[in-house]
DNA sequence: CTGTTAGCGCCTTCAG
DNA sequence: CTGAAGGCGCTAACAG
């Protein structure tokens, strides 16, 4: 069944496997008679012949594969996302994804990963953490064509794309601003990562843009979960000059600050707005109001990344320059249902 | 880089290829001497020699790879799981994963995403669905090797692996009665698909197992997310005879069902327990309390897939009967802190 | 416009 | 115990 081959489709068709190897791959200068052509196709259809791409690969040395090193795939959909912006990118130019779930605690383990990748002759490997964080690339990889998702590297020369956190930060806060608050919590992650970091600059952007006094007090830190959150959003929200919005570090920090909001008998949104970060669905559809909040460009990434390896392959012939990275792709807000003006006398 | 082939190999180790072959790949027979091994072996170690699994498959006629079909791979971490058993699994005997994520709206698509699959000469396809239900087989992977999961076929012919939800429902309900409730709510989906029905049987089997009378009034159903599931747990838990604990379809309702909880007054696990299904870690995780669900056998049903790939191959050579599927894999209770024992001047 | 031919890198008989 | 030679299915020069 799997057997069919060129030669078979050959003789139905009474050409040479010539003709039909050009037919069939569209090849630019020859020209056969669109006749022939005609009489190939519907013997490879009849046959239901597909190339062999592993003999196609071997002359070729194009394996059509591009190798996916993915971190803990299994834990979040945001994997699924960049998996499935790289997969549709890459078959828009015939490639296909070859995964591998690398174990990030496991480091000697990378090696194995990418050697397994390297033997099936991937053209490119697309390095993706889990989130946001720097790496320094294992030996092995040097010296073929990498790029990063979701993961930054020291040097600068590694093409690399990470969501910008700082611009998606301040698009958050300028939405609670622009619905008319002035005294803006933001429930921060306690974790040393860029995302930390780099979202309390939004949110100090967002304020200084507006004119508004940045407020130390205002700002609260706890590990980057719902119960932790609950914790200190109940303390932010039991003061007595407690803001009209809170801005969340994702949106299991928000689940938290519902609880907390609930618990003490605040209104959402009419008495506190809420925003978070991430977009997983799971949580900002299921809460009650939908959780406004921002989403990562996983998905956008993913596609990135194939277009940057197909362009990097061009390169090699043109011998471009390298540019300066990572790369930050903006990161959009999706509205739902937990922003509202403040009311009128609880604004300060 | 890459361009480290088995003659370089040789050379460095002063031998021929065949003898590089036979090493490296442990053939049976062949005697080769222990030192020469040894240089064999750290030839190939110093060049970095990986063997090229595209020209070793197309003389073996292996590709090593093994096709996973997968649905909506972005929206739920449990397409992750299935991925990762199948993986682990693979790598076990060598195979590697060719992951292609279908989209089931578009069905014709399905013939083409195959074809890719056979196309890349995988060795067998493994066909995972979104959520248990069933399916009819696209008519090109006919006389191949597929491996159903978390789907059936109506034949029965071929092999497929799905979560007893049964089994599941009986467990968690089980847990209720025997953490003494006697009058339990069920939360059902509303979804005419095979967990609807099962894990009511499953509801039902746990009570008579116990002698506990049915009662048609104790379940309700609804859309299977947070906000419908929230709308009927109110109309449940409003009533002067409402029960000590609810059983719910999936971790979504049990959002929904504790928001109503809360908005009752009614404390979990206190003055009502819950249990779940599916084990969301997201939602599971970051309810207060911790929700008590079932988990479903994902990662469980992936390692499964690819064992009844390696044994199929096999079969073909022994001619072995066929059995009756699907097979179901058991749901193991997650213990959290949603579930106490009824408080006694409730317990009608 | 179409056919012949020579490998791609590896594994596997078959000789030495 | 080790080496030489052929061929897997396909593509790409090069002839015709």
């Amino acid at each position: 069944m799997t057997n069919v081959g060129i030669r078979d489709v050959a003789q139905l068709a009474g050409v040479s496997v010539t003709t039909v190897s050009h037919v069939l791959n569209n090849t630019p200068k020859m020209r056969v008679a669109e006749e022939t052509k005609e009489r190939v196709r519907h013997a490879a259809k009849t046959l239901g012949y597909g190339p062999n791409r592993i003999a196609r690969g071997l002359r070729t040395k194009k394996s059509g594969l591009i190798g996916l090193l993915s971190e803990e795939i299994a834990t979040t959909p945001h994997a699924g996302r960049i998996i499935l912006g790289a997969q549709n990118a890459a078959r828009m130019h015939g490639f296909n994804l070859l995964i591998i779930n690398t174990d990030r605690s496991l480091n000697d383990l990378y090696q194995d990963d990418i050697q397994v990748l390297i033997d099936n002759r991937v053209e490119g490997i697309l390095y993706a953490t889990m989130f946001h964080r720097e790496v320094t690339l294992p030996p092995n990889l040097h010296g073929r064509t990498t790029i990063l998702i979701d993961a930054r590297e020291s040097s600068g020369i590694v093409p690399s794309v990470v969501p910008n956190e700082t611009q998606g930060a301040t698009t958050a806060v300028n939405f609670l601003i622009d619905a008319g608050h002035r005294r803006i919590g933001f429930l921060n992650n306690s974790d040393d990562v860029p995302a930390t970091h780099e979202r309390l600059i939004g949110y100090k952007n967002a304020l200084s843009n507006h004119d508004i006094e940045f407020e130390k007090e205002l700002i609260l830190q706890s590990a980057s979960e719902a119960n932790p959150a609950y914790e200190i959003a109940k303390k932010l929200l039991a003061r007595a000059n407690r803001p009209t919005a809170i801005f969340c570090y994702n949106d299991r920090m928000a689940m938290g600050a519902y609880r907390a909001a609930a618990e003490l008998g605040i209104k959402i949104p009419e008495e506190l707005s809420i925003i978070g970060f991430d977009n997983q669905e799971l949580i900002a559809d299921n809460l009650f109001p939908g959780l406004t909040t921002i989403a990562l460009p996983h998905y956008e990434m993913g596609i990135w990344a194939v277009e940057k390896f197909l362009q990097k392959s061009d390169e090699v012939k043109a011998g471009e320059q390298q540019k300066n990275y990572p790369v930050r792709l903006d990161c959009p807000l999706v509205v739902r249902k937990s922003v509202a003006p403040p009311k009128n006398n609880r604004k300060d």
